[in-house]
DNA sequence: CGTTGGATTGGCT
DNA sequence: GCCAATCCAACGC
């Protein structure tokens, strides 16, 4: 696990995390598929004093985890059915994290087309749920670290991505908060979620300020 | 205890 | 563009 992020890499405030995340590597070591890994290419902050947030309410014993200490996995089930991950960051007692949106394949991706049922290579990470099924991450890596020896779960420095290929907007698919541009996203990349959909891929729209 | 709706996705009109 | 899938946390009574 050579150059994996420490805790202080996370420690931060969660949108400066956000968009020092973009262009990192998230790694999964999965016990029978070995490493999983892809590029982190797009992410979302959030924070307590947001209404877009699932700590926005305080702790709960479902965003317990986001209250604790930095460099730890969030991860949560939603509509039934998906699992979404969040890096935890901030001081603890803060209910601050990063939600990891969209990954470029790296490695295993023959396993990850296998848990993902297309082979489609910009179908296999983009959006927060497919990247959690392609790595196979679900409820038992809530809480789990991300910074200590022998994790499951880890992020690799990577490569820097370019200040002027690096995106800013508001968050995807919240009511509330919406005005916070949070959303950190490589401009133009093909796995950035949404492209399907018509979400706004870079580009055209002018980045928000951040 | 009942209700509501969600940091989503994929399939169909 | 619209909606079902399918669980369960959060909230109100």
């Amino acid at each position: 696990m050579s150059h994996a992020l420490s805790r202080r890499f996370f420690a931060r405030p969660s949108p400066v995390v956000a968009r020092a995340l973009v262009g990192r590597v998230l790694v999964r070591d999965h016990p029978v598929d070995g490493r999983l890994a892809g590029r982190i290419v797009e992410a979302e902050a959030y924070q307590e004093d947001d209404p877009a947030s699932h700590s926005y309410r305080g702790p709960t014993p479902r965003n317990g985890v986001m209250f604790g200490e930095a460099g730890h996995a969030y991860v949560y089930f939603t509509y039934g059915m998906h699992f979404c991950m969040n890096v935890v960051t901030g001081r603890v007692g803060e209910g601050s994290a990063v939600l990891i949106r969209a990954l470029a394949p790296l490695e295993g991706i023959e396993a990850m087309v296998a848990r993902r049922g297309t082979s489609e290579p910009h179908l296999l990470c983009a959006g927060p749920a497919r990247l959690c099924e392609a790595l196979a991450i679900d409820r038992g890596l809530d809480g789990a670290s991300l910074v200590d020896p022998h994790a499951p779960l880890w992020i690799e420095r990577g490569r820097a991505v370019p200040e002027d290929r690096i995106s800013v907007g508001p968050r995807i698919g919240i009511r509330r908060g919406v005005e916070r541009p949070w959303r950190f996203w490589v401009t133009g990349d093909p796995n950035v979620s949404g492209a399907a959909r018509g979400n706004r891929v870079g580009t055209a729209r002018a980045p928000i300020r951040g």
